[in-house]
DNA sequence: CGTGTAAGGAATTCTGACACG
DNA sequence: CGTGTAAGGAATTCTGACACG
């Protein structure tokens, strides 16, 4: 209620406390932002900040280094996943689209 | 998922993040600890850690400092709210012991 | 009472780099 | 490639205290 109620995706988490939750230790965690697996966002100063959303794809991402899998790898896997939801997505507006012009404007 | 998904009162918010999310000074963020309204966690370091609940209960708490309550009422009122649900919680376990007693013990 | 501030110290975080493998 | 570590600096946080009102 104070602005967002999105708990989940707001960025305040310091690394410090993001290397307790996942057990990753911050050269890691700085590490996988390199190579593109995590967005923190920045303070004014510069400190990272990182929400429960990254806390959760930081301890996925562990799991899948535990297999031995590369973060290149991890980084394709997730690019793939991206598609695949923004081509679903495309699908829906698509499939809004054509109703629309055969059956006319209307909300929702 | 990662452990507990009660996002909104996991207490890992440091104090600073708190001064930008609520624009109360960290100064009056301690004080209001202070003054047993409100009750951050600390790090092994002794580094107060806050939920996003308790952003909330200080936003609400700045409403009413800015309204000229004093922090003593506000702490008289948060303990009045928590005995109404105490007592509301005690009826519902007293009334749930009557039915178990004339209709013997039944799950739920 | 509620808040500002200067004080001193300890822990935090940051970046770039060298190391190993 | 993935991670550890020492390096140096800047910002963060903590406590206890003095100040004002």
């Amino acid at each position: 209620m104070t602005d967002n109620p999105s708990y989940k995706e707001r960025k305040v988490i310091t690394i410090g406390v993001v290397s307790e939750l996942t057990g990753l230790t911050e050269r890691q965690i700085r590490y996988y932002e390199e190579r593109k697996l995590i967005f923190p966002e920045r303070s004014p100063r510069g400190n990272r900040k990182y929400s429960f959303a990254d806390v959760e794809q930081l301890v996925e991402i562990a799991n899948k280094r535990e297999e031995g899998v590369q973060t290149y790898e991890i980084r394709q896997d997730m690019l793939k996943a991206q598609r695949l939801r923004d081509e679903k997505r495309n699908r829906k507006e698509l499939l809004r689209g054509e109703i629309n012009a055969r059956f006319g404007i209307q909300k929702n």
